[in-house]
DNA sequence: TAGTAATGTGCGAACATTCTAATATTATAC
DNA sequence: GTATAATATTAGAATGTTCGCACATTACTA
């Protein structure tokens, strides 16, 4: 594996590899929520669940559709990112 | 998914989210390799791929079996890793 | 247009990761 | 047992990540 390969490959992964993240992306694997569903469901607070939404559309695993002062998020990359999670949860 | 298997998993995906362990985990992925077969590879120093596989040891991705002085490593979890690799590279 | 609900941004402190340099360990060969 | 090859460990500086706080923005509603 080339250099440049292994670290666009890396920043991708680093978007994985945190439990927050992890969450928020499992709950989109349901289907489409806006901020305050995570909210919800996530102990963390309301900036933070933004903070991190912004490091998964950084790495374009997640996007929006905006419907009027509600973001409705999905994945961008559903195939990837339910992949991901099957591989990790077949492996226990 | 709960936040304990959040923590767990964000913590096996930390392990690979490096560039240096990928390409370590990618060359395991061919075959057995010891640390020098890595340095030959690898634009890093000795000490830097032993303390990249101690976080791969930790992380249960690889191991080793001891022949004299060689270490020989191996992936622990080939289809995992070779799985996640896939996916990734599949998703370009 | 003032108020409020939903969401985002910038900053800085706390914390975690990575790398380098020096040194240690282990196994073999002489 | 001394030398050498292979690998690991420790310590500390540099760097990156995360989070809380305060504030900003945007869109709707009364």
């Amino acid at each position: 594996m080339d250099a440049d390969r292994a670290n666009e490959w890396a920043d991708l992964l680093k978007a994985f590899a945190h439990p927050t993240r992890l969450q928020i992306l499992a709950e989109l694997g349901k289907g489409t929520r806006c901020v305050t569903d995570m909210e919800d469901i996530l102990p963390v607070t309301q900036v933070n669940i933004s903070q991190h939404l912004t490091v998964l559309r950084n790495a374009k695993l997640v996007d929006f559709a905006q419907d009027g002062a509600l973001r409705c998020y999905y994945l961008s990359r559903p195939k990837l990112v339910e992949g991901v999670l099957a591989l990790i949860s077949a492996d226990h």
